[in-house]
Parts: C-alpha cells; sequence; structure tokens
DNA sequence: AAAATATATCGTAATATTGCAATATAATTA
DNA sequence: TAATTATATTGCAATATTACGATATATTTT
C-alpha cells in the first residue's frame, strides 16, 4: 500500500484520526452506545447485545482501548469495561470547535 | 474478509460509521481543516496545501464527497469544495450527546 | 484438581485502503 | 484548433481490516 504520510500532518490531525478510525465501525459504535447506557460491563454482556461471536467482539474492544477510548479494570474473572471520558472530550471538542467555525462565518459557498 | 454486518446495527450507527470513516484520515482532516479556514477552495489549493500528489487529493475529496461531508460546485475549468454544514452537524450532535450522557452521570466506573 | 466462566490470541480468507505512476476527461485560453 | 489548466480515473503493489474457527489463558466455582 501506500502507508499513510503522517509526517506532513499536525499532531491534532494525525491523533484525531486515530481515535475516529477507532470510533468508524458500527459494532464499536454499538459497544460506546451500550457502555453509556448501562455505565459500564463485561465483554459477555455485549456478546449478548450484539450479533458478533466472542472474539470479534474482543478484537473491537481492543482497538478500543488501544486507541484510548474506553479503559478496562479487572473484576474477578471478568474484565469492566467503560469510557474514558477525557479521550471522548478530545473528539466532541473537535467537532465543537467545527461547528463553532461555521456559525461564525460570514461568507456563505455552494 | 468478513464484510462488515450492517444488518445488525441501528440506521444511526450504520450512516454515523460512514461519517467517521471518511474522517478518519489525517489527509481528509486536513482537507475539512483547510475549507473551514479560507472557506472554500479548489483541488489544486489543496496540493499545494497538503503534501500529496494531485490524484490523492482527488481521491480524499471523493471520499469525503461521498460520505456527503462537502459539496463540490464547478466554477469554470475549476471545481469549488466547501462544508456541508448539515451532514458535519450529525457528527457533532453525536458527541454532543454523548458528552451529556457522562456530565449526567451518577455512578463513575474505573 | 476438575469443571465452568470470561476473555484474549492465532491463523486464515476475503476484502478494503493508501499512495504512486500513467492516463483520461473537461473547461479555458492563446 | 492547439496548448494550458484543473480534476478524475485506472492499474498496481503494499498494507490493513473484518470476521471466522480453533485454541489459549485466567479466574472462579465445585
Amino acid at each position: 500500500m501506500g502507508i499513510t504520510k503522517t509526517e506532513f500532518y499536525t499532531d491534532e490531525q494525525n491523533e484525531l484520526a486515530i481515535l475516529l478510525k477507532a470510533l468508524a465501525h458500527p459494532a464499536r459504535l454499538a459497544i460506546i452506545d451500550h457502555i453509556l447506557k448501562v455505565n459500564s460491563c463485561i465483554c459477555n454482556d455485549l456478546v449478548n447485545e450484539i450479533q458478533l461471536a466472542q472474539p470479534i467482539i474482543s478484537q473491537h474492544l481492543k482497538e478500543l482501548k488501544n486507541a484510548g477510548l474506553i479503559k478496562g479494570n479487572v473484576e474477578g474473572a471478568s474484565i469492566c469495561y467503560c469510557i474514558d471520558e477525557k479521550v471522548l472530550q478530545k473528539v466532541k471538542n473537535y467537532f465543537y470547535g467545527i461547528s463553532t467555525d461555521l456559525e461564525n462565518r460570514t461568507k456563505q459557498c455552494c
């Protein structure tokens, strides 16, 4: 492939791209949505909630965790996953900033 | 591969995943950032701004346009690209909602 | 210790993405 | 019409992603 040329972009662009990529799958959005609904949950809850086999859910959890979007705490035989607010806040702030930019525009286009 | 099983997710999750996927590349974030800065621009402006060849910029523009994030208007020999506010607003609203969910939590986890 | 429960990893096949080079299309200008 | 400018498409090679089945690890329960 052409490997993405991260050296030509800002740190913010590279970091945000990683977060958005982690979120850019319906199963992972479903995981985020479910954790938000129940505050925290274990892998097996998600296996029952989402129509994917346990190893696939586990992989998706890993990607979310690698990106820093969720945290996992060992609780006996299970691992309790929850949202990392701070990281998700970064994503929110980016879009919040964009929204402000758009609202403050004087010229309109297209 | 395993093709993503969109049938098991909500429309919102599938649609948002498409938008986030389109945004989940630093070059495309750089394109969005540049258009926000200058309100609208043509492909060639981006070729000078971002260190990628013209066909690659063109491809990234196509992906952003397919997702509905940008619009393109023919202006003579050029095409003027600008942000589609409404679509970007959808993304913003999702993260705004998440943020509210997190702030309204009583229990804390992890 | 053995069984049960919960999660993670590995190997694989199908597909998708990224960037490049070359080329094609489309509108404008000389 | 020919040259120029602006953008898009195609073919290609190197990765990356997704999901599956099988298996491994780790904790708890019996």
